[in-house]
DNA sequence: TAATCGTGGAG
DNA sequence: TCTCCAAGATT
C-alpha cells in the first residue's frame, strides 16, 4: 500500500460527511433503520440506479411488509412485483434469505452474518451492517471505487476483486465509528452526483477537490480503469402469439438461466421467414387458422442480443402441455419480461 | 478467473 | 442508433 493514499484519504470524512449534510438526497431507505426496508433496498439497487428502484421498493413492501410476509409470498406474485426491474435471480435469491431469516428469528447485525444469507456480498452484507446496525463496515460499490481511485490516482483495474479489497481496507482505516451509518451512504452520495459515470467529474462541486489527486494530476477522467468488456453474442429467434378464442398462449421459462421462472410467449430457435414458420406451427402441434401479422423486434441484454421475429396467428389444437392459456386479464397476472415488451403489447392488441 | 444475469437512462 | 454502465452476486 502507497503512503500516499493512506494520507488523501485521512482528509475525506470530515468535508464529505458536512457535504453530505447539505447535499444529500431525500432516498425512503435513508429514512429508516429497519434492516428489512433497507435489505430490499439494497438487494434491488444492486446494478440497478435509483429512479428505477424507488417505484418497486414502495410497492414490494406494501405487498410485503415484513420478513415473515415476504418468506410466505407465492413466487408467482413474487417474480410480478419484481417483473421489469430485471436479475431475477436477486428477488428468489431474497425470498430464500427471508426464510432462513424467518427461522432464525432475527436478523442478523453483523457482516459476517450478513454475507452468510444469499444474495448478499460483501458490498451488500457492509451496507446493512453499517445503515441498519451502525457498524463500521466499509461499503464499496462501484460509486466509491470511482471516487477513491480518482482521490488516490489509482489506475487499478476495478473489476479485479484484488482493487476492491484494497479500496475497502483503506477505507477501513478512514471511516469513523461515529459516523459509520452515513459514511457510506455519502461516499456513494458523491460518486452518484458529483464524481459521476459518464462523462467528467463535476469538480467544482466537489467538497473533496482540494486534495483529489487524480484532479491535480489531470487523470480524473480517465478513470476509473476499467477492463474491455466482451462483445455480445447475437441469438436469433422466432417468437408466436397464439391466439385461440378470447386467450393467447404462455408458457414458463425454465428455473435456470437468462429469466428464469418467468413467462414467455412461446418461441423456436432461428429466423424463420414465412415459408419456414407454418412447419414451425405444425411441429408445436397446432393447424394454422389465419395469419395475423409479422413484426420484427429486437432486445439487448448485458452480453446476449435477441434479434426476433414474430407471427401473430390463430390456431386450433392445444399444443404442448406445458402451454397455458390466458386471457387479457390473465395475461397482466403472469411476469413477463421486457424483453417481449413489444409482442406483450401486440397480443393486448389482439385479445378482447 | 471469467462468464452469467436485465433494464433503461444518458451522452 | 449505439455505447456505456448502474448502490453486485453467483458459479
Amino acid at each position: 500500500m502507497r503512503h500516499e493514499e493512506n494520507i488523501t484519504l485521512a482528509f475525506l470524512p470530515e468535508p464529505l460527511l458536512a457535504w453530505y449534510h447539505e447535499n444529500a438526497r431525500d432516498l425512503p431507505w435513508r429514512k429508516t433503520e429497519d434492516p428489512y426496508c433497507i435489505w430490499v433496498s439494497e438487494i434491488m439497487l444492486q446494478q440497478t440506479r435509483v429512479a428505477a428502484v424507488l417505484g418497486y421498493y414502495a410497492r414490494f413492501l406494501e405487498a410485503f411488509p415484513s420478513v415473515e410476509a415476504l418468506a410466505s409470498a407465492p413466487e408467482d406474485r413474487l417474480m410480478k412485483l419484481w417483473e421489469g426491474l430485471g436479475y431475477y435471480s436477486r428477488a428468489k435469491n431474497l425470498q430464500k434469505a427471508a426464510r432462513i431469516v424467518a427461522e432464525m428469528g432475527a436478523f442478523p447485525d453483523t457482516y459476517e452474518g450478513l454475507l452468510a444469507l444469499p444474495g448478499i456480498g460483501d458490498y451488500t452484507a457492509s451496507a446493512i451492517a453499517s445503515a441498519a446496525f451502525g457498524r463500521r463496515e466499509a461499503a464499496v460499490d462501484g460509486n466509491v471505487l470511482r471516487v477513491v481511485t480518482r482521490l488516490t490516482d489509482c489506475h487499478d483495474d476495478i473489476l479485479d476483486p484484488r482493487t476492491k479489497r484494497h479500496v475497502r481496507e483503506q477505507l477501513q482505516h478512514v471511516m469513523p465509528a461515529e459516523s459509520a451509518r452515513v459514511f457510506n451512504q455519502a461516499t456513494m452520495e458523491l460518486g452518484a452526483t458529483v464524481c459521476a459515470p459518464n462523462g467528467p467529474p463535476r469538480c467544482g462541486e466537489c467538497p473533496v477537490a482540494d486534495f483529489c489527486l487524480g484532479r491535480v494530476r489531470g487523470t480524473a477522467e480517465t478513470l476509473p480503469v476499467k477492463t474491455p468488456k466482451k462483445a455480445r453474442r447475437i441469438e436469433d429467434k422466432t417468437v408466436f402469439l397464439l391466439l385461440r378464442g378470447d386467450r393467447i398462449a404462455l408458457r414458463r421459462r425454465p428455473d435456470d438461466g437468462l429469466l428464469a421462472g418467468l413467462w414467455e410467449f412461446p418461441s423456436v430457435a432461428g429466423a424463420l421467414d414465412e415459408k419456414e414458420a407454418p412447419a414451425a406451427v405444425a411441429a408445436l402441434g397446432f393447424l394454422p387458422k389465419a395469419w395475423k401479422k409479422k413484426l420484427f423486434a429486437k432486445h439487448i441484454f448485458t452480453h446476449v442480443e435477441w434479434h426476433m421475429t414474430g407471427y401473430t396467428l390463430e390456431v386450433e389444437g392445444d399444443g404442448p402441455p406445458d402451454f397455458v392459456w390466458v386471457n387479457r386479464a390473465a395475461l397482466e397476472e403472469h411476469a413477463v419480461p421486457s424483453a417481449f415488451a413489444r409482442y406483450y403489447a401486440e397480443a393486448i392488441d389482439h385479445l378482447p
